[in-house]
DNA sequence: GCACACTACATTGCATGCAATTGTGGGGGA
DNA sequence: TCCCCCACAATTGCATGCAATGTAGTGTGC
């Protein structure tokens, strides 16, 4: 298990805890994040949390408004579509490097990842293995800046792929058929097919949520439950 | 003058502060940055310095090695090319973007821009001005999450364009052409040329800058002299 | 002469206290 | 009744002190 970001100190297990709670809904898109109640919720002081604050911020997590304080990073439509049109040509970029220099260790391990996410029956055990699933062909590229940088925008704009999958139930039938061709582009070692395949995977991808967006008039309230109406 | 990140505080003039000298060539790459030694020089404490170390790691201009020492960030030859590697697809994205939404105005800054590149004369010079015409062209594009992206990735990358134009007189010329030609494209809204011709100038600086790495047995030591005492 | 252990130091990480700024609520006046 | 002003509370930013950790240098034993 590689956790080679956020080492063992008292920074980066805050820093992995509120990862953790943005991701996973606990704290809704546009919440304000302050230090001192994370610091008593987490037994530390505020210093570590200063810290981890910073750099969630550096990750895109966290915005600060003109005055200071922390808030959970909430896209418009417009910041969510510059997010995909950014990870396009990244993604696609990865996945024919991937592809190009794949050894048959990388296969199984990607073969395994689109099985995985096949059987996943539930929303967010979907939403994981989606996620494990498409940063293993991004590491398969053996680029570690890339990596990186597809993390943080995948981490960005993946509480609103869940929501397509929720209102949709077509998207994740043509996602399936999609994953599945990756898996078998990368097998044949078609680079170039794949490399369009992934770009027009995520232009559906892209489409699909933000026509969502704009049609259940949700402006931003992304990620999770509890909004009290 | 568009200064929005390193607002006010102390900690973002610090930040600000060890840019400078990093890009300056005052720190060289390496360099060991220890936040007692910033504090005192800079005339604060610590902590706006572990704040501002910590927002420049995350920039990617300062690493930690595995006892959390901060160090001035020296690419190696590969990450050098992964940087170019990232940096090909999101410029020429960029530059399309800037292309197809052009303005008048837009037109004049880059132009503007282009001619002041062209009148540099000295080496840091032309440096800050082709850093300006690139950015300029970058933000035409109208994606603040682009733009960001891109300059942390040309700020890791500049010094060696340096090092390029320093060994090779060519080297100056053939841009020269480029610049010229990109806007020129930009004009004639050919976008695809554009989107073209932009991957080949970042394609060639990157093979140049990678030979005459290897020649010269310039493993990585690249910005600058001074070394402060 | 070499190797190992121990000590002293340098450096980072964390906690706490204080100053500064901002938003807000209440009260007074027009 | 509405608006403005003042004061207080909440929150962040900065400084300082202390603890922990890793390292280098030295001294001793083999």
């Amino acid at each position: 298990m590689r956790r080679g970001r956020d080492a063992g100190g008292a920074a980066g297990q805050v820093a992995t805890a509120l990862r953790e709670e943005i991701l996973g809904g606990r704290l809704p898109g546009g919440s304000p994040v302050r230090e001192q109640d994370v610091a008593e919720r987490l037994g530390v002081s505020r210093t570590p949390v200063r810290e981890a604050v910073s750099r969630l911020v550096a990750e895109g997590l966290l915005i600060k408004d003109g005055n200071h304080t922390a808030h959970v990073f909430r896209p418009s439509l417009a910041e969510l579509l510059e997010i995909y049109e950014i990870r396009m040509p990244l993604e696609s970029l990865a996945a024919r490097l991937a592809c190009t220099g794949a050894d048959e260790a990388f296969l199984d391990r990607l073969e395994a990842a689109g099985r995985a996410l096949t059987e996943a029956r539930s929303g967010v055990d979907w939403s994981v293995k989606h996620e494990a699933f498409h940063m293993c062909l991004v590491a398969g590229s053996r680029r570690p800046r890339l990596e990186a940088l597809v993390r943080t925008l995948r981490v960005q704009s993946e509480p609103y792929v869940r929501l397509g999958l929720a209102f949709d139930a077509d998207f994740g039938e043509r996602a399936r058929r999609d994953h599945e061709d990756i898996v078998r582009l990368v097998r044949a070692r078609a680079a170039d097919e794949l490399e369009d395949l992934v770009r027009r995977h995520l232009e559906a991808t892209s489409s699909r949520v933000s026509t969502l967006l704009e049609d259940h008039q949700m402006p931003p309230p992304p990620p999770a439950p509890g909004r009290a109406t």
